[in-house]
DNA sequence: TTGTACGCGTTATCAG
DNA sequence: CTGATAACGCGTACAA
């Protein structure tokens, strides 16, 4: 059996209320008993019974984390951040793999969230109406995706799209299509929202719309036909795993990338893998599970968000314009700080 | 407030002891009482209090899932599979990311552990004697590696190692390199019993130990250079993310894959991402997560343990050996067994 | 500053 | 088959 709270009392010579003072408000008992009682506890190994704790204090120690698809390398990424700041903190991390779908979503908030003292929802498309009909009755922060009211922690697409169209302008491209998500997908709606921003300052830009897109490599191929037909000379893929998947599928179309077509990923999370290594926006996924967390805990009102920066990373994926397609590459008309920075 | 099993009981006209039975074990109620019970429970909305339940009842009803690095494809293809199995089954899954550290591993087991009724620990180099020193008081499942008086779950990794020997030989190689995991990788060790098990009864053939590397895209690119040194004409790499950057870097030094060296992965994780797309020995990582639970629900004995079936899935990263390294190819000396199946 | 005593919500034991 | 009742281990008013 193990150590309960009762013994290491008994083994001090205090009681239990005197034991249990020593150990969570050290400040409320004398140095002397409360070092009597830090030694009964170390050498009994006494380890306090979280769920007795939790039916007592109502607080469970404990998070939860509800993702799409956890084999996402975004959201792996994001877990593995989630983790090492709730481990920090001495918190538990429930994960819970929605499997793509919404309403499974909902119900794993509500199921596992009970056992937690605060939720993590990752859901890029759940509906505003079915988050607005989530249980309030404890901390819920919302992962890259904003809603009113409620808390959120996420990434600035905006501006990581500025920073690759900006990028792809400097390189002389002027026709660029955009390989979207999944339609209903928040941050595919914020990016078509910095295309539209960036575009209108850049001179004789243009962004040609490919559609929408699953978010996987089937996604990239189907979209690859689509920048094909479209004659663009750039593509902006949703994520790296669809931009891998394009690149796969122009080359065996008989482009060379990037001398024929230029491919930017987004999140940076497989964009070495492939080769040409793939130019990507990439997203801080550790800050960003880190910094939901915090966001959970810190009781703060759900204005204003935590937003995290990206950064473009330029690499081989990325090339000036083909000559044939327009006018030769010129200085782009803003500062160029289109570079890795 | 929420409601409570005495206001269940109350609601039904009953005592809470049976509430709590109708609920529980609805067979050791009469009809009737239970069907009181069972409305007067959904109009309220009832939900069991998991502490309380677990604070009298010893069990917890989730499961402690720890694992070296959810960002790495395989362990989250794994923690898809456990969460996928443990959600039927009405279990919550706490997953522990131990960040590499073996040693932060043992006390992820000890910690989080404590609050589950079960623990599936993932990890390959924790040495067998750590893993003897964790505790016996609950159920543990090891993945993918084996220790004596533990129940695990586990592939067929010699097994791998001989459809892919044989796959290359048929297709006319001598001497193929083997780029090996970390040192003390336990899957590792099994794939060199394999590969000396298959080279055995081939004929000619040379296989060729390039060392241990880590299981990274920089692994890869060290391989590789070993690979090209040591004059090998196929290189089976420990997984997915070795044998794109091992590809890539034999690219970049010249060489052709596959007509000059021929490449094969493992796992499947992202063997499709690259190109040309990777011939990979394909582990079931979902069935891996699903048995892992079963075995470790099942209470069963620790031996036998469970073995699971892998599958060599040739794809366009290996092709007939060049002619000018050897004999040209010829017919397998055994049944040709090498292809996908 | 310390100790006593009760309650958290559920399950399990034991009479009836 | 049903109902009291006693734990389960801890936190915390409240009293001392």
């Amino acid at each position: 059996m193990v150590a309960t709270l009762r013994d290491v009392a008994r083994a001090a010579g205090v009681s239990p209320a005197t034991a249990s003072r020593a150990l969570a408000n050290p400040e409320l008992v004398a140095p002397a008993r409360r070092a009597l009682v830090e030694r009964a506890a170390h050498e009994l190994g006494y380890r306090p019974n979280r769920a007795a704790r939790e039916l007592s204090s109502g607080r469970t120690g404990n998070l939860c984390l509800v993702v799409p698809d956890v084999a996402n390398p975004f959201f792996a990424g994001l877990v593995k951040g989630v983790q090492a700041r709730a481990r920090e903190l001495g918190y538990g991390v429930f994960v819970a793999d929605a499997d793509e779908d919404p309403h499974l979503e909902a119900d794993l908030v509500a199921q596992l969230g009970a056992q937690a003292d605060g939720t993590l929802l990752a859901s890029p498309r759940m509906s505003d109406e079915d988050i607005a009909r989530l249980s309030e009755d404890r901390p819920l922060v919302l992962v890259n995706r904003r809603h009113p009211g409620r808390s959120s922690v996420v990434v600035d697409h905006t501006d990581g799209m500025r920073q690759a169209v900006r990028h792809l302008h400097a390189l002389g491209h002027r026709r660029i299509g955009f390989a979207g998500g999944p339609a209903g997908s928040w941050s595919d709606a914020r990016r078509r929202d910095g295309l539209e921003l960036a575009a209108h300052g850049l001179h004789r830009l243009e962004v040609v719309d490919l559609g929408h897109f699953p978010a996987t490599a089937g996604g990239g191929t189907a979209a690859a036909d689509v920048a094909a037909a479209a004659g663009v000379t750039a593509v902006l893929a949703h994520n790296d795993l669809v931009a891998l998947a394009l690149v796969d599928r122009l080359r065996s179309r008989g482009l060379s990338i990037p001398q024929d077509v230029s491919v930017v990923g987004h999140d940076d999370t497989v964009a070495s893998l492939g080769s040409p290594r793939l130019t990507t926006v990439a997203v801080p996924l550790a800050r960003l599970g880190r910094a939901a967390v915090d966001r959970l805990l810190d009781g703060a009102p759900p204005e204003p968000d935590v937003a995290l920066p990206v950064e473009l990373l330029v690499r081989a994926s990325t090339a000036p314009a083909p000559a044939s397609s327009g006018t030769a590459p010129r200085p782009p008309e803003t500062a160029d700080e289109s570079e890795t920075r």
